[in-house]
DNA sequence: ATTATTGTTAACCATTTAGTCAGATAGTTA
DNA sequence: TAACTATCTGACTAAATGGTTAACAATAAT
């Protein structure tokens, strides 16, 4: 056998309990909190043994950094850019979709990031705050052009961006009061679309971008 | 002395410390979570001995329930009605208003609510989510009558509120991240003022109820 | 076949934590 | 003053928790 599948196998059981580890763990630290999640009740929910778990991450705040580095890099990729070259119209549409479908498609991601920063994120670098930042000074300088260009309503474009956000992730974190609300057990496909079509609909007119 | 004053003076002591007790309890809820939070953190952070708060409370969970319902009483009060007598366009100006009021002044509120939706409301009596359904069904019942008079747009009103709820919260739950994008310490009054300037023009837009 | 590496697990330990308790102190009433 | 009640607090305990260790099992390399 070759070196390179030799390293393939042990790579994979590693991989395989790896992943079974970091998706109880997500669960875990969602439905209790960093501190309520327990080594062991993320060993019972990968049912596997609690020292396993320790044998593959060296403490519990390796498995939380794992996966908060794991659902940022989700987050990030899923989102992607707002497109420039097609407008603002455009722009904010796609942006809103993509937001809307990563919510719904993965809550608990939203969540976690949503109560690292409530509890004033304490396990986030500097680098993901200010990165933001970046990001956020970019995009409003994007939309600022829009609005000398005439192309749109003149909105602040930093607080737009905030409206987005919150605005979409809202049916990520609060799942549960919204489902209750709704009166229902799931959300469908149908939902997910109804969302995208209503928030476009009242943020791009809230632009001056449609009517 | 009476014994009207007698139980006054007692009751000076008892009630100074519950609110002593709560004040610490709701900081250190918000910071490490509820089982982050322990009896000593408070107890330090409120200056008691421990056993002094468990004479107060019985346990720690009692703890949290009374956060939680204060919690909930005071956003309620704070943020009151919709008044339906001046038309749309004024109940969602005032209703958003006293919504983003609010999370700028009670911002820890905001975010012990938000954690407990996120992880699935497991301390919310049933009570608390039936009657917020009862709420939404309302207020939404309300907003259709005045999109079927022409009042306003089509918008699903349910989702409105959703809207409503979301961007406004935003700016407690997510203060971290707010003032860090905006390169601020603190937020004065001049950026509530601007955040309901923006969320007002941009909703009510949306709603065709400007312009 | 033997050795080395990787994976698995029960048993154990030190520390933290919620909650108890008995006794001290201060304030109130008769 | 004496009895009574509310407040306060250090010392304690039982359970839970994060993490270690040492022995064992499976797999791969020589």
């Amino acid at each position: 056998m070759t070196s390179a599948n030799q390293v393939k196998k042990n790579g994979n059981i590693r991989a395989k309990s790896q992943v079974k580890i970091l998706t109880a763990a997500r669960t875990e630290f969602v439905l209790q909190g960093y501190r309520g999640a327990t080594v062991q009740s993320i060993a019972d929910r990968a049912e596997m043994p609690k020292a396993n778990i320790l044998y593959y991450f060296k403490n519990k705040e390796n498995i939380y950094h794992a996966v908060l580095e794991h659902t940022l890099e989700m987050w990030d990729e899923g989102i992607g850019d707002i497109e420039a070259d097609k407008g603002p119209k455009v722009a904010i549409e796609k942006f809103i979709e993509a937001k809307v479908r990563m919510s719904f498609k993965h809550p608990e991601a939203s969540k976690i990031y949503a109560m690292e920063i409530i509890q004033g994120a304490p396990h986030l670098k500097d680098y993901a705050r200010t990165y933001q930042r970046q990001w956020v000074r970019e995009k409003a300088k994007l939309f600022q052009q829009w609005i000398d260009n005439g192309e749109m309503a003149n909105v602040d474009p930093v607080h737009l961006i905030f409206l987005i956000w919150s605005a979409t992730q809202h049916y990520a974190d609060f799942e549960t009061q919204i489902l209750t609300i709704m009166n229902r057990a799931d959300f469908e496909e149908d939902d997910v679309q109804q969302v995208i079509t209503f928030l476009c609909d009242i943020i791009l007119r809230g632009c001056g971008l449609i009517k």
